[in-house]
DNA sequence: GCAAAAACAGGTATAAATACTTACATTCAA
DNA sequence: TTGAATGTAAGTATTTATACCTGTTTTTGC
């Protein structure tokens, strides 16, 4: 796969957003879009049912249905060959180092240029993955081990399953009495977790786990 | 302006998406991007030095240092000529009509295809708006007189510049006393503002506040 | 099977936000 | 100049959230 063309896949919700970066890559020779897709779930489907698979999927995290991250395991465990380039507007750091560790070979903040992406992809599908400065910065604030483990994980970032349930739920107004009758819990627990939330999102108050849950695509602000 | 090739500006704080756009529109023949833009200031300063005005600028609404919403204030007083097609990710009804009412001939969502954009930019090249039928119905929602006044104004979601503020502040996680104290105010007074903000952005808590802001790009993501 | 996480739940406090109300001064446009 | 909107501030009460603490059970990875 070094000499051949490239072959890419985009997903992103985006319609206007794809085909730009679309007509961007085919000026590129060595670079070909074998076909497009709005969201995790269409972009799996098609994966099934093409013969030809893509060596690269530029993949945007925030999308409705099946959201980047989810999008990513997936693809990790069905399709190993193919390599994830991750495309967000924003870099929270735990984010990145979430993306890399679930299996993005890159990561780039949108906010770039049309070089640097062609760039990414060249290098990607060179040596198999590429980081940027700022992304091996983020890394190296990770991979670096602690005295503590259990301080280290709060501070991580990383969130539990019910944690991001609990989270979508604060995001969409529920109090803690309406979350732990939801979710057939005590309050007691709901409280629990949305503490580990503020400890883990390093936030002082909901208002911090909304922007949190926001920029790291846990909430979607579609309507 | 008619027959003539129509001169558009973009302005969008993400490279790739402009550079996407730029490919895209160039592809026409009757289109041509002057210059483009990654914020507002910087669009007014290139209007300012730049001989030869666009007909049409296409503007995110989200954008760091001088956003959508200011942006098109200034060029509606400056540049009366000069056509705005709002774009944006989201589409708040509040935010729609509020657009339109500052001086938008045209609001597009980023979910559209680029036959839709190259399209809007020909209808307002050539009558100098466009409204498609999602604008057109949030239009009426707006413009239908109502009985009284306070309620609809308390409904229709504008906020005022201390409201604005203050909303701000709750993003940054700061507390009322914070806010108040930051503001040289009572806390009372700021428990007014945001018992107001809850009204008029029918929310029922602080997570319901940030998602507004968030949505109608009050609050920037970007940290 | 062991260790570590995660999920669960309670106690005791205080701090903050929310729900109602009212009132007055200023500013701005019709 | 009158009404409307805004900004200011307060009373009273209740509900939520936050900050500490502690513990058990269940799940998961190695």
């Amino acid at each position: 796969m070094n000499d051949d063309v490239i072959k890419i896949v985009l997903v992103d919700d985006e319609v206007l957003f794809r085909k730009g970066i679309s007509f961007l890559l085919e000026k590129e020779e060595n670079i070909e879009v074998l076909f497009e897709a709005s969201n995790g779930e269409e972009l799996i489907s098609n994966l099934n049912n093409h013969e030809t698979k893509p060596d690269i999927v530029i993949m945007d995290l925030k999308m409705p249905v099946l959201n980047g991250v989810e999008t990513t395991k997936v693809i990790r465990k069905f399709f190993p060959d193919i390599k994830i380039i991750a495309l967000t507007s924003y870099d929270t750091k735990s984010f990145v180092a979430n993306m890399i560790q679930i299996g993005a070979v890159a990561y780039l903040v949108k906010n770039t240029t049309p070089k640097d992406l062609v760039n990414t992809i060249n290098e990607v599908a060179k040596k198999g993955f590429f980081y940027n400065e700022t992304t091996l910065k983020t890394i190296q604030d990770y991979v670096l081990p602690s005295k503590n483990s259990r301080v280290n994980n709060l501070e991580s970032g990383f969130l539990s399953p019910r944690e991001i349930e609990i989270l979508q739920l604060i995001c969409n107004q529920k109090t803690t009495a309406e979350i732990a009758e939801e979710l057939f819990l005590s309050p007691r627990t709901v409280e629990g977790h949305r503490n580990n939330l503020l400890l883990k999102t390093e936030s002082r108050n909901i208002a911090g786990l909304v922007v949190y849950a926001i920029q790291n695509e846990i909430a979607l602000l579609t309507l």
